[in-house]
DNA sequence: CGTCCGCTTGACTCAGATCAAACTTGGTGG
DNA sequence: CCACCAAGTTTGATCTGAGTCAAGCGGACG
């Protein structure tokens, strides 16, 4: 259902443009008039505090749509900018708008899409409320079912929100735990 | 434009069902047949662990939508339960459905409040990455604007992730540097 | 061969969880 | 009107998990 909406994008003109690190998407109340799709690099939605600190309202890697909302507002409420060098899609906002209108599958898979990211970031939100990194990683591993390669466990320290050395020692308890069963 | 999505599901047939604390509103993998909004109480959308212990997806309370993602899914992909006594509506599903892809309109509100619910788990889930009670009041307050009457404070607590106890330490600390200026 | 990056492990420190006890407040019923 | 109860709030004391800094290890890759 999601690879259907994907399916739909790619038919839709569309520019690639590279972005550099630091590079602004797009400013709040900016009018919208593009949607971006992060190829590859990553990005992030930041609203300003009063006191000027940014506070971060979505990170935003490959294959995801940077501002959903934006779909159907007339102005952006948050800045968007590429914390790493970014290749971005950028597809204009009325051709979306029109296929989410005129093509009831597009609009299905818009809504489903939607949903499951509601669902993952509802996840995500429970999973933090967890205190010990211990039951972090087992709701993690209830919903993605195992771990990674060695490579990306620094990036799952990140996704479940505690230091990368912190994720590593829960680890290798668990296989000394396992080795002594 | 959400509003008029509510006015929508206003207008459909429903009925209202009184679910007792403890009580399930569905299981996993039962056929999807309704939808249900929670009018009042409070509910969560839960996945069990292989050993058993239950995973919080979601928490629910007056006025949100169950679960979203099962307007267009055959079975449900976990279960709901009450986690204090409920007032639901119970809406036919194939109704929305017939709703969302006859009339364009509801088919936008739906899609926006979709995407609001994306931008506030997200918020919520970054807000959680925050390490100290201070900054996540910060967070929450560059959001939500002020804190409310005393009687709410408990639940801002739960929403941000730290005990009670820690919250109002926080706060009693604000008070005071406030007058000391 | 050197450098970078992710992993490993140790030591120290501290914010906040937890337990506990008192105090405000509103509401309820006698 | 008052006794009483329940919730939320306040404050104190203690304990601990994990953040941080630091130093070393090993594989990948130019």
């Amino acid at each position: 259902m999601i690879d259907i909406m994907w399916e739909f994008l790619e038919k839709l003109r569309q520019v690639e443009r590279p972005l550099p690190e630091g590079e602004y998407f797009f400013h709040r109340n900016d009018p919208v008039r593009s949607m971006f799709v992060v190829v590859a690099g990553s990005a992030q939605l930041i609203r300003h505090h009063r006191d000027g600190r940014p506070i971060v309202l979505q990170r935003a890697s490959a294959g995801s749509v940077l501002a959903e909302a934006s779909l159907f507002t007339s102005v952006y409420h948050c800045d968007a900018i590429a914390t790493s060098a970014v290749v971005a899609r950028v597809i204009s906002r009325a051709a979306i708008q029109h296929l989410f209108f005129s093509n009831q599958d597009f609009a299905k898979a818009w809504a489903v899409y939607l949903a499951d990211e509601v669902r993952g970031a509802r996840m995500r939100a429970e999973l933090l409320t967890l205190k010990t990194v211990s039951e972090r990683l087992d709701a993690w591993l209830a919903d993605k079912g195992r771990l990674p390669q060695k490579g990306g466990w620094k990036a799952i320290a990140q996704e479940i929100g505690t230091s990368p050395e912190a994720l590593y020692r829960e680890i290798a308890r668990r296989k000394g735990k396992a080795l002594s069963r």
